[in-house]
DNA sequence: TCGAAAATGGGTAACGTTACCCATCGCGCG
DNA sequence: CGCGCGATGGGTAACGTTACCCATTTTCGA
């Protein structure tokens, strides 16, 4: 390892000297501990000033906390993500949280590693945004260190979860698209790499929505499903695989917006007309969503509020709470112009 | 700070009790530093497998290396920094590295903040991602620990430089829609709130490139920029502003396309056909500018490469290297539907 | 006025790892 | 046969911070 050239950094050491105080007092007055006076208080708090002192986080990692908080994304190409980020930054701004980020990649033995890098790297919590790993690994992770975890329907004694009401959001979208004429409505899922209980991923939840309520509107034998990925990619293959079947869909509900502009794509590259000949939606809502050209109807739901939300809980967790919470919050339908009556409608 | 109830982490004296050594020698073999035999290297090798050990990152960063590389991002909205951040890790991947994300923000106080948490935190390297602070405060922490700034001309004795060739860019743009019969050609560029000398500023250097061209071109007159932000609602606003002037522009270069999808959105609100009344061109070459509803003509940089480029110059800093490095990659034109001939093109 | 309790300040041993140095052993060479 | 050197292994003092405990001073009620 080479020297580096800069001064050596300031310690609480310096700055006690500079005070003319011991290091316990720097680091109560840190800690905003008990047993200070509040001209000493004044005094380390010039000190700081002055110097410039900066808590050294790795050293404090070895003793106490690192105000630090780890958040583990799948990967950085959904929009989504940022929403949930800033929300989590504003309600950590003032706290003296600092948010780092790793990236969890698509593969279990990925994402252990990443989350084994944040307990290494001793953050004071993490939280989880989609995981694949079983329940029983992230309770793992939970008993070492406060962990939310956000997109996952999971009901654990040992995390909090923070997560959209997929099913009451799929339902929005297969009824607008059943209310607008649609019988042949089509859906495109994610194909999971995950151990988790499929019931707690939201994207079975999705899926399974869409089969429930088409099965209730008596449209059982019009189910077609696409399992592909939630990606342009996948949107754009799912939906060749199902323009391709006997039985042409009239509508697509993409389990979320990025499948779903892969979807547009598809159908242009078809030669169909959306929403003349296919009726598109998508999920999330994405700002690209709102776009005149794309213009493509959509589930909302508050990522920022969702984030924020998430890192109130991981504060309340680092603080003690150690009973489980779960929130949920509720998703909007926004309508645009990717979705229409069917072409074909026969007249009532 | 509440006790969690998880065991005990696996330390260093668990293995070399287990391995029947000292810590010494268990902390020689991690580091592969010299002194081992092959049969104690196994014998430890063995006993870290059995326990599960995995070194603690805080505990490192209190005397060698931990083995973390910084990268700070403005933002996680443009999806070319996925591309950037995919590049590194691939480049790190297998050299036992892991890369910790902050959010540098837009602000010069939130970027400060954000490069001092990762100096706070101990990484080894630090990547940073078209910074606004000036020069010299990216030399001081660059004193501190080896730096890597990717997207600014810098030419500076004391961290790596990465970029794309922004001025060939530019020129490519500019000189396809001359070409194309355009003279009223617009550009929308980025309000920076940086100290960072102009020149070494992506966004300057594409706008200043942008009014050379167009004086090579004779075209002085025609000079027109809207300064805004390199973001939708910027693209918006600024396409708004130009559109409104009283020579109208028939072709407008936004400096990043996420603005170039704002200018199609306030195309589309202003009642103009793209191409057909305006044409419009990016740059950055997103994957949704390939969406054939979109399909904008963009300027294509290799971020896989550039991020791959980034990991690799810090490694070699890590290693030891003290000389400057600056790396450019170069961009292409790609040609898609967003562009055309103007309307009014008086025949030759 | 005395004693006890509260308030205030500091000493010190960890936390897990590494860098530096020293001790030992065996072997080859003069 | 003795000496020196390379190879191998370990002891130990940091790194910067905090938690625990103890010492001293101040305050206040009886």
């Amino acid at each position: 390892m080479v020297t580096r050239g800069g001064r050596r950094r300031v310690t609480i050491a310096d700055v006690a000297s500079r005070a003319q105080v011991s290091t316990t007092a720097v680091s109560k007055v840190l800690r905003d501990a008990y047993g200070v006076s509040p001209a000493m208080k004044e005094r380390v708090r010039a000190a700081i000033e002055e110097l410039g002192y900066r808590p050294h986080a790795a050293a404090r990692a070895m003793r106490g906390r690192t105000f630090t908080v780890g958040v583990m994304l799948p990967h950085l190409r959904n929009p989504f993500f940022a929403d949930i980020v800033d929300g989590l930054t504003d309600e950590l701004s003032g706290t003296g949280y600092q948010a780092i980020l790793v990236q969890g990649g698509s593969t279990q033995k990925a994402e252990k590693a990443a989350m084994d890098a944040l307990v290494d790297r001793q953050v004071d919590g993490i939280l989880l945004v989609a995981p694949l790993l079983a329940r029983a690994r992230l309770e793992e992770v939970a008993r070492q260190v406060p962990v939310v975890v956000l997109g996952r329907h999971e009901r654990s004694p040992h995390f909090d979860a923070v997560f959209d009401d997929d099913e009451t959001g799929a339902e929005l979208v297969v009824n607008h698209l059943i209310e607008l004429g649609h019988r042949r409505i089509a859906h495109i899922t994610h194909q999971d790499n995950s151990t988790a209980r499929p019931g707690d991923l939201l994207h079975v939840i999705r899926a399974d929505t869409y089969r429930r309520v088409m099965r209730e509107h008596g449209l059982e034998d019009e189910i077609a499903v696409a399992t592909t990925y939630y990606s342009e990619e996948g949107g754009y293959d799912g939906a060749q695989e199902l323009l391709r079947r006997p039985s042409r869909p009239t509508a697509i509900f993409a389990g979320a917006d990025q499948a779903a502009f892969g979807v547009l794509a598809a159908a242009h590259d078809a030669g169909l007309s959306v929403p003349g000949d296919l009726s598109v939606a998508g999920y999330d809502n994405t700002k690209l969503a709102a776009l005149p050209n794309i213009s493509l109807t959509s589930i909302d739901q508050p990522g920022v509020v969702m984030g924020g939300t998430a890192g109130r809980l991981l504060r309340e967790r680092i603080e003690g709470r150690t009973t489980a919470v779960r929130f949920s919050v509720g998703p909007s339908l926004i309508v645009r112009r990717s979705t229409a009556a069917p072409a074909d409608l026969p007249e009532a």
